[in-house]
DNA sequence: CGTGTTTGACCTGCGC
DNA sequence: GCGCAGGTCAAACACG
């Protein structure tokens, strides 16, 4: 939801580098766009964004990404993507999103009923003040739940696009309250509509380039 | 009135 | 089998 009159937030803070097993990965609003969905694999997503931390945005098959060709990626090649004003991210390989569930004795309890062990669960660290990361999907909410160990609640999010079944997690971090995990489960299978409405400009001018 | 949030109840898996 | 904890449902409510 589109919160906010008065002066815009802060933009959220870049993390530092992680340390393993973390991996740099693009802002969500990439992620979960389709142009990216391919990437999105269950068990192979931390290796196929595997970035090391000394990549630069100039690195960016930029080109092949807009064109969706994704080359780059897919040949495995590593790469580092960012967004102006996009909150830097890390990404958690699966189930790193409830890290901070691991303080005391939470152990395994990451399995639950309605998960659906075919669904790509993608969760991402952003230090920002706000709890809701605008990636360009239109999200509602239908639950929230206190966790155990953490003085912050657990908030459960559903694209509202009907015929679109992703969720995502939004939680912060025990041990730091201003690190905001957020937990994609599923893909979604529209478009992204900001995101489109970002890209197709840039597209067009990149198109019109390539002809000289 | 349509859309989204809140919140308590309910369901289910897991550990003991 | 029981209790705990996480995840979901759905009615009530708020807001533009």
């Amino acid at each position: 939801m589109d919160s906010a009159d008065g002066p815009p937030p802060p933009p959220p803070e870049l993390l530092p580098p992680p340390n393993s097993p973390y991996l740099f990965a693009p802002p969500p609003s990439l992620l979960s766009s389709p142009l990216l969905h391919p990437l999105i694999d269950t068990s192979a997503s931390a290796q196929a964004l595997a970035l090391p931390s000394s990549s630069s945005s100039s690195d960016i098959d930029w080109v092949s990404l807009l064109s969706g060709q994704l080359g780059g990626l897919r040949e495995n090649k590593p790469m580092m993507m960012s967004m102006e004003n996009a909150p830097m991210t890390t990404m958690l390989p699966e189930n790193g999103g409830v890290e901070d569930r691991s303080e005391g004795d939470l152990k395994k309890k990451v399995t639950c009923r309605t998960r659906r062990p075919t669904q790509p669960r993608i969760a991402f660290q952003t230090r920002s003040a706000d709890d809701i990361l605008d990636d360009g999907y239109r999200w509602r909410k239908y639950g929230q739940k206190a966790v155990k160990n953490s003085v912050h609640p657990r908030s459960y999010y559903r694209c509202t696009h009907h015929t679109c079944n992703v969720k995502k997690q939004v939680q912060r971090l025990a041990k730091d309250t201003s690190i905001v995990v957020t937990t994609y489960e599923g893909i979604h299978n529209h478009p992204c509509e900001k995101l489109m409405e970002t890209l197709t400009p840039l597209l067009k001018q990149m198109q019109f380039l390539s002809r000289f």
